[in-house]
DNA sequence: TAGGTTATCTAAACCGGTTCAGAATGATCG
DNA sequence: CGATCATTCTGAACCGGTTTAGATAACCTA
């Protein structure tokens, strides 16, 4: 005596009317007469119908949910802030007009794949958010050809079909540099992320730019792949060196933090004898001690502005790129002026034994 | 011209059989004779069929989608290793029998009720995990009554018709506190989380009786939201008391790290001066300075097996509750022995100035 | 007033599967 | 040899919407 859900059907019988003027008065479609438009809406409301997805999903080719697949090992997703604040923007925008995100992570570029195929052959999502956009990123192609639209996360260094939505994080280490440069540091270092990746290539550019505009060397730089443990490898190898940099530029706050850890062991007070800095900020970075100079984004409303182009898209509308406000540097306590006199390495003298 | 997806009616076509007979023989049901069934499949594969998810969602009625609701605010998630771990431990279960995860991310409990029910209602998910529980969680009533299966991470402390999957904290707590204790530890705090979710309540549970055993007193505690924020704020309270704790054990890695900051701030120096460790350790904890002693649990082995529980559930199968190996204490460098001497607050003498 | 438009609505096909009643066939049994 | 039964298969209904062709009625125009 379950208390079934009507369907347009039922409506149709109490309405008096057939099924298909149903679903044009539901569809606000012309060719109703509007006192029957009132009287069908005024049923449907009264007996509770609400649409079927699934039929309407069958019937009209669509899935009404967007997908997002995030191809990252889990040690880096965890502690990395973009994701969760991105995705809490994207449904942000999702939920009001009844749509969902599809969620898909996996470790490998093949899975990754496999993974954007199943998503379009079981016609699961309409479209998805490519992010973490690589060098001649095979995904574009690949999507454009499984017939899903699409938006990208920055500007792909291919032809794209698909709008995109980017932030430009040129002014966000610029203005890192500046900093540095600023309060007297000559030997920055960058600790980039990996080579392959737009983003990373990109901020190493900016920052390569942002020296030679100060006059300052820009051989210090090491690649990584974001990991922590990665980033802490990358800050040893420059902390050995001869000329020691007195102040390093990390590709994201993980990294910083790791970086942060092993200087910190090796007995330099940051920010006394080393000026560290991230990049993307998190939440955590303001609690740490010292606490972190990074840059910041609007990550969750990129999210949202992210999700909102796309539907855009989908829904055939012009989608043209967006620029987001670009990141903002926040200074805080792990930058200073660089130490006067030379430091020793390994330091000693610290209170550690 | 595009080349449209064959359906089963081309399939019962080209192998001349009805449709209804390709639909038993690709279910592998009984009624079809072995060459016949044998025929079909060749003809089907052949053609390159493959269901279309949204007509057997219509006419089965089911999603093939598992759902999984997290209601916090993205600073928190930010930081938190959990989620993204567990995911990732949930979509490797869920793409080899190619089932999805609807991913919803709300900041209110209020959005979390919509989120469940525009869920069940749209039919996009056949069940639900339902994690972060909290006490008398109205939640396993909502989602019974909204006629969705679930599962839920840890047991409710009301009656349940869900089977539960479950980490017991109760052996890394105890044994964090065996840790500090052996090392000579008396005034121990416990930086707890908030009284309202389950999983805090038993982990403070876990330490009183822990501390008991010992002997030991159980006042310093203090709740908080596992935010970084307020655990900074809870090792502030407890670092001003007279009788200050010479160890804190906090219910997570991120407060923990919050806590190191504060605590070096005000110029302790961890592990000589105070000890800390932290709960359901990340990645980044590792790579900190000095590395956080913590208690780790397998995640992603948690997320794997709670997603296949729950598919079990939703196939009709016996359900039975999971117990999963506890969680694991990581000694690092956090923690040492209390110091001696008694240490003024703040504390002086440090290099900073 | 006949002929043509337009607005409104119905009936049926369609999306691509599943499922069930019953027909056709062949085997088994008394 | 006819009745009974199991096996194999067909045809049609069904899930709950959308969409299109065409019927009907009302309204204009000449």
């Amino acid at each position: 005596m379950a208390k079934q859900r009507p369907t347009i059907s039922d409506v149709a019988r109490e309405a008096g009317v057939s099924k298909g003027l149903v679903s044009f008065a539901l569809n606000d479609r012309p060719g109703v007469a509007a006192d029957t438009r009132l009287r069908i809406l005024d049923v449907a409301n009264e007996m509770g119908w609400r649409p079927s997805l699934r039929a309407r999903s069958l019937s009209t080719d669509r899935a009404f949910a967007l997908g997002l697949v995030i191809a990252r090992d889990p040690e880096i997703m965890s502690g990395d802030p973009f994701f969760p604040a991105f995705i809490s923007g994207v449904e942000a925008a999702l939920a009001p007009v009844g749509q969902t995100l599809v969620l898909s992570m996996v470790e490998s570029e093949a899975a990754e794949f496999a993974s954007y195929r199943q998503l379009a052959d079981h016609g699961r999502i309409d479209g998805v958010i490519l992010s973490d956009l690589r060098r001649n990123d095979p995904r574009v192609a690949l999507v454009h050809e499984l017939g899903l639209r699409a938006i990208t996360l920055g500007h792909p260094d291919i032809e794209s079909p698909f709008p995109a939505i980017s932030v430009d994080d040129s002014p966000g280490i610029r203005s890192v540099v500046a900093h540095l440069a600023d309060l007297g540091h000559q030997r920055i270092a960058h600790v980039a992320g990996p080579s392959r990746m737009l983003h990373g290539i990109r901020r190493s550019e900016s920052f390569a730019s942002a020296l030679q505009e100060r006059g300052l060397v820009d051989t210090l730089v090491v690649e990584t792949d974001f990991t922590a443990a990665d980033g802490a490898r990358a800050t040893r190898e420059l902390l050995k060196l001869a000329d020691r940099p007195t102040a390093i530029v990390y590709s994201n706050d993980v990294m910083a933090i790791a970086g942060l850890g092993v200087a910190q062991r090796s007995g330099f007070d940051v920010p006394r004898d080393l000026s560290i800095t991230g990049f993307d900020g998190s939440d955590i970075g303001a609690y740490i001690y010292p606490s972190l100079t990074t840059v910041t984004t609007a990550v969750q409303d990129w999210g949202r502005q992210a999700a909102e182009l796309l539907l855009r898209v989908i829904a055939g509308e012009q989608g043209d790129d967006i620029e987001l406000a670009p990141a903002q540097l926040v200074v805080r306590e792990s930058s200073a002026p660089p130490p006067t006199t030379d430091i020793p390495y390994p330091r000693k003298g610290t209170d550690r034994d």
